[in-house]
DNA sequence: GAACATAAGATTGTATACAGAGTGGACGGA
DNA sequence: TCCGTCCACTCTGTATACAATCTTATGTTC
């Protein structure tokens, strides 16, 4: 069992605590699709795979816990955590509570860079769709949302739309689910009329398509439920 | 120095986890001010007051901290975070975008029993309040709003509002601020119209309400700035 | 052949040990 | 007296050791 590829060995340089540098790829490697729900996450596993030992990858492991991310398991055990249907629409009804207010702020505020990082953001998921990546398209639009959230000025609540947006992305990712590529086209083109709004600096029609996009994600993806 | 008071040894036997016993102790002792903001937490001390080792306390140490409830500081330590003042504005403000959906949801579907724990925590406060118990009052508004986000059935959004609240919590029993009895009375009083309208299940008016009274907070603990 | 008991292994949870970095204080010199 | 340097101490961050528990596999009995 070669397992090389999921997680690279730390070599920081001690300046940044391995604590840290362990958060971090874990959760990339939930989030890249390279630890699947319901796998188990063995400690000793991990601290071989990043070459450090099991104390701060039990910290970082605690910390995503807490997050949501990952679960102990029955009695023993963490796993990437799935998410029931109830709790993946709570997640995008919360970003529906959000995001307006998010967007209206950025249409008054967002500077030209901001704005300009936004455009990045969904040039790069495009790119992903073309390229039938699935991850990369996810990530972009987390990017594009989390972008949107800052360009708001309010850390706490873009922090928010980030996590909830993380966990239904893992779900998503691991459930093996395939996205239509129409309707990750009909995504961008949702983020790209919201971006077009606040160039604009227009506040209601921004706010308007958000909760359009918003409420068309949830429609989106509730359906793969049924399936 | 007797330390004693600050935190109780944990005397849970081994089934929940030293780490959870240990978060929560160490959380608490924060929201009833026993630990101070920029007071420095000393990890070997807090294990020593548990009488637990350092290695769960770390662990409740390093969520709490994701969490924001404290900051390490500059090369050294971790202490009781603070909050700017754009910061403590920005955690109500997030609060003002999310209560109006919670209450709706809460008017909608709060069973008999939600409505009745929401008039307990309200009797809660007003007793604080005449018992002159800041702290207390507080942890009542709390539970009235963490109450209110139960009832709307949202997860991730009541726990998104109760943290925002210790967190502003935090910064306000610590600064040693005292709240006018005046303006705890109106909270309270604001409360009740809510719950009122929750009773007569009318979404609209609750939000209505839970709009002003997310605004009346903001001006009121805005001022406290000030001086 | 099936089911249960028992033992060995795996894995978690906690404690302790150790190294490195930062802080404060004491001592010496200007 | 004030400033600087150096040393000791404190505290954090990581590693390792140990104990307890759960899992699994094997063997034995009915």
């Amino acid at each position: 069992m070669i397992q090389t590829a999921l997680l690279a060995p730390l070599n920081v340089d001690r300046a940044p605590r391995y604590r840290e540098a362990a958060y971090t790829a874990i959760k990339s490697a939930i989030l890249d699709g390279r630890f699947a729900p319901n796998q188990s996450l063995v400690e000793e596993q991990i601290a071989a795979m990043l070459q450090i030992s099991r104390t701060p990858v039990r910290e970082a492991l605690a910390i995503l816990e807490h997050e949501g991310l990952i679960a102990p398991r029955q009695g023993r055990g963490l796993y990437v955590a799935t998410l029931t249907r109830d709790e993946f629409v709570a997640m995008f009804v919360a970003n529906e509570t959000v995001e307006p207010y998010l967007v209206r702020r950025a249409a008054l505020q967002a500077s030209l860079e901001q704005l300009e990082a936004l455009n990045q953001a969904i040039r790069r998921a495009q790119e992903a769709v073309t390229a039938i990546d699935m991850v990369g398209f996810l990530r972009a639009s987390r990017d594009f949302h989390r972008l949107l959230g800052e360009a708001s000025g309010n850390a706490p609540l873009t922090r928010f739309v980030v996590q909830n947006e993380e966990r239904t992305d893992i779900y998503l990712i691991g459930s093996g689910q395939r996205i239509e590529p129409a309707n990750m086209e009909a995504s961008i083109h949702e983020h790209g009329a919201i971006l077009d709004a606040l160039i604009q600096r227009d506040p209601e029609s921004a706010a308007r398509l958000a909760i359009y996009h918003a409420q068309s994600l949830r429609q989106r993806f509730a359906e793969l439920f049924r399936s």
